[in-house]
DNA sequence: ATGACTGGTGTGACCAGA
């Protein structure tokens, strides 16, 4: 079974890119982020007739999740990280497909940091966290995954000094990421790839894809039932060299 | 270090992204 994740930066705008790539990699189970679209907005037509049918979590102009299955609907559990009822960003959604519970999200960016921005991001970390621990109850297999915006360490940044003050790489997220795998999830990417670069996003700046100036940003979290089923993974970063395409590339795994 | 791109909104001397 192939799990991707995409976060596709306005599921209207790169809709061509998002169908072309959906036809050439068939995940079964795909997890969106920054739909930038209202839920009344979302191009459902034009995914159920590639083959996909799916929940989404909209918001307009900003943020939005979805989740998408060509092995089953989706069976929603929850729309929102619990903790905080005036938190209005559209950032999480949970579902379970064939036995496997997904969670999607698209954490904040937190810049600039310091700041309400950077605070925001750290109190929905600690969210996470908290949300994490009950899904590592679950006896089922179960994937946390979307845009954390946080690289995890140095060898996911391709210039870690100019990134220190950055939101996506204070020592704070990095060690607040730390504390949530070590609750008991695997990278399943850094997993496979040990000590190789491997970049999930380039900037649109400064011809960054081109000088391979990338950052990786979205992850796959796996518990330990699913952490064992784990066969391969990759970025399919070739769709970053696409005309209208997003920032980030595609991420994916295969799982037994 | 800075400024460079992009979508969405709606026509902004915009906002937000990472």
């Amino acid at each position: 079974m192939k799990i991707a994740t995409y976060n596709v930066n306005g599921v209207n705008g790169r809709l061509n890119v998002l169908l072309r790539w959906l036809k050439e990699a068939k995940p079964d189970i795909v997890c969106l982020q920054e739909l930038k679209s209202p839920n009344i907005k979302f191009p459902e037509k034009a995914i159920r007739d590639a083959g996909y049918t799916g929940i989404w979590h909209g918001q307009k102009s900003w943020n939005g999740v979805a989740i998408l299955s060509r092995i089953g609907e989706p069976v929603e559990i929850r729309r929102a990280l619990p903790g905080d009822p005036e938190d209005v960003h559209s950032r999480y959604i949970e579902a379970e497909i064939k036995g496997i519970t997904v969670g999607c999200l698209y954490l904040p960016n937190g810049n600039p940091a310091p700041g309400p921005k950077f605070d925001y991001k750290l109190e929905w970390f600690k969210r996470l966290s908290v949300h994490s621990k009950k899904l590592l109850k679950l006896k089922g297999p179960v994937v946390l995954v979307g845009d954390y915006n946080v690289m995890p360490t140095e060898l996911d940044v391709y210039k870690p000094e100019r990134w220190l003050k950055d939101a996506l790489f204070r020592p704070e997220v990095r060690t607040a990421f730390k504390k949530l795998v070590a609750h008991g999830w695997t990278d399943a990417i850094r997993t496979l790839y040990g000590d190789e670069i491997i970049y999930t996003f380039w900037d649109y700046f400064r011809n960054a894809y081109a000088r391979n100036a990338g950052l990786r940003i979205d992850h796959f979290l796996l518990n330990p039932v699913l952490a064992k089923r784990l066969k391969s993974g990759g970025v399919d970063r070739h769709v970053r060299g696409w005309e209208k395409t997003s920032d980030h590339a595609p991420v994916w795994i295969e799982v037994k």
